[in-house]
DNA sequence: TATAATTAAATTGCATACAATCAATAGCAA
DNA sequence: TTGCTATTGATTGTATGCAATTTAATTATA
């Protein structure tokens, strides 16, 4: 049967989750000096900026549940970049927060991007049309959840 | 300590991660009456234009390695879409053959891509765009394994 | 031709992902 | 206050993904 819209190379899905999958994987050596993964760094990302966070929130900025966040959290925890504490206020969330070493993880991240940014060879208008198109795609996501 | 180049906002990879993922989970009500996850409907794509395909073309064209797809392949195999057989020219290949069923399967799948296209609302040109850009990524990947 | 090198899948181990469910806590209403 | 409901994480189960190793088959080579 000849059927076009299923082919693959018509697919518009399968080459977002091929670059998604090889840059993630392309991230691994920038990230093994600082013993994180692609999703503990991006947590990490979270937290240095934010300082403390609970699980709804993370799981809000980076499209993951408590399922992967949970035990990723614990994780971190036993490396010491995080401290994970029950809100006094609300014993349901569970603030994470950055340790001191945690902290100090962040110099040593400061050149991954850049050496992410040279396994991708997009023009910077390139890499802007494509980044901005990917951001309307997510907050279509967001009214249609 | 100030880093922009760390912030989450900044990152390229990570709406790419997000809009992959959330693209993938948003299959799954369409894959269900099929029985497939996306992983495996990716594989049928595959297998409903090649009619043969080994574990090596498989993973060439679909950016998988054989720890993902030898269980994928099986579990195929136990649904009857497939059937796995060595080659008699060289039993280390193991040529991957739709079976009736499988085959049957695409009249099924037809609207699918339809169904996800009204997922992502893209202007025809900002489709086209995006999966050029995408595209250019992944040949450049190709070169630079 | 015996052996070394290469190749193809399979296996193992670890780390996500997510759906579904559960348990604890909080908020609220009668 | 008491019981219902909602919220928050944790847990469970299933399915990827990939690095590294292993096994079996094939090919190249001394």
């Amino acid at each position: 049967m000849i059927c076009p819209q299923l082919k693959l190379e018509n697919q518009l899905c399968f080459p977002l989750y091929a670059v998604s999958k090889e840059i993630t994987r392309r991230y691994t050596p920038f990230l093994e000096p600082l013993e994180l993964t692609y999703t503990q760094y991006i947590v990490m990302l979270v937290l240095w900026e934010e300082k403390k966070c609970n699980v709804t929130e993370l799981g809000k900025k980076l499209f993951l549940d408590s399922g992967t966040l949970t035990p990723l959290l614990k994780k971190l925890e036993a490396k010491g970049y995080v401290k994970r504490t029950r809100e006094e206020s609300d014993e349901r969330c569970l603030s994470v927060r950055l340790t001191d070493e945690g902290e100090k993880l962040q110099s040593k991240a400061k050149n991954v991007p850049k050496a992410m940014a040279s396994c991708v060879n997009l023009s910077p208008d390139e890499a802007k049309t494509l980044y901005n198109t990917l951001y309307k795609i997510l907050d279509s996501f967001k009214d249609n959840a």
